[in-house]
DNA sequence: GTCTACTCCAACAACAACGTTGTTGTTGGT
DNA sequence: ACCAACAACAACGTTGTTGTTGGAGTAGAC
């Protein structure tokens, strides 16, 4: 076994998706992949095509990955709570992941690739926080998407924005325990914005 | 007056802040400034030096304006929720810097330009909640930080991953109603998070 | 053994972007 | 009127990246 193809094609995948996450699409050089991969650039050209089909490739496969990965059922009040923790650690645990949505965004330029899909995911989130408003177990004074948006953004702003989380808090992200305070700031949160209230008097 | 060299800076820098928000520091190039500028290549080296100083000084300028026009001071409850929807308005007037911000974040290797001035800048933020908490106007159950960064995000998640919000909310950003109810959540959920809580008897 | 198909690599041309330099023309002071 | 300083621009050399090509070596079929 002198040779190892679907060996190669794996290391250059690998490489890409490490290299795109750090440097996106424009920052990144096929040189790197390649010297990353071990392999001869050629390879690249000849397995994966171009560098935009390499990063369609890569965005695509871990893609399906990220909408697997944090379910989301609720039949407790706690329970949106508890996806925003799940949601921030995820994000925390796959960098990489995170990071090449946040390019993918914007470089979009009006619509992004399998929007059908993904909206359809989105909306079935928005949907299981509509029958839980219903139910009585989530506040309902915001709208089911706004709500889930709002859930969203404070778990992923982290991630997106790291440098205004270390220019705040002062400490490295690395910090174990700064990192467990971020994650309970933001169930804390989360659960203040999903606890049934009462509406105010005003 | 054949000369206007204010002008033609001025022009350079809304071309730089144009194109840098619309393709990052990477993807954008000196060329496509000047030429947007109207403005020949050397100008921008002339004015401004490299890229990556052109681009320290948008960001910093930008940041500079949005500090000035949303300022936070905190004598009643409600100060903070209003602060999140200034800056949601502002954020949606200027999409460009959520933008900005954003491809900062991402090229992020460790330290960021004027780190120091702008971390000032949220620390004093930060430091006017820690006020109002030992005050009593605000929950004081996070920390001031973790809780002025959260602020933050619901209020600038909306411009920075606005493919994500309109898969979510399923409308365009542009509609109207649409987009004073996510202001209007965004206020909500500030003020949730502001006003002061008895502590859980869990 | 030989043939075909495939992997791998070094070298190449084409191009795009960078940052600089030299020149022309304009301004405002003396 | 003259001059120093400066704006403006075209053109340049350099560097880095892209995508391709031709050749050398290897595996397995017949």
């Amino acid at each position: 076994m002198a040779w190892d193809v679907e060996g190669t094609k794996h290391r250059i995948y690998q490489a890409a998706l490490a290299e795109f996450a750090a440097h996106g699409p424009d920052g990144t050089t096929v040189d790197r992949i390649a010297k990353r991969a071990q392999v001869n650039r050629e390879r690249v050209y000849n397995y994966f095509g171009d560098k935009s089909a390499l990063f369609s490739a890569v965005i695509r496969s871990e893609l399906d990955k990220i909408a697997q990965a944090v379910p989301l059922t609720i039949t407790r009040t706690t329970d949106l709570a508890e996806f925003a923790g799940r949601t921030f650690d995820y994000q925390r645990a796959h960098p990489d992941l995170a990071r090449l949505v946040l390019w993918e965004g914007l470089s979009d330029t009006g619509t992004v690739p399998d929007e059908l899909t993904r909206t359809e995911l989105y909306t079935g989130k928005a949907n299981a926080v509509a029958a839980a408003q219903q139910a009585g177990l989530i506040d309902d004074t915001l709208d089911p998407a706004h709500l889930m948006f709002l859930i969203i953004a404070l778990s992923s702003y982290w991630s997106a924005a790291p440098q205004i989380a270390r220019m705040l808090s002062g400490t490295d992200a690395q910090d174990a325990t700064e990192t467990a305070q971020r994650r309970a700031a933001v169930v804390h949160a989360a659960r203040q914005l999903a606890t049934p209230r009462p509406k105010p008097t005003t």
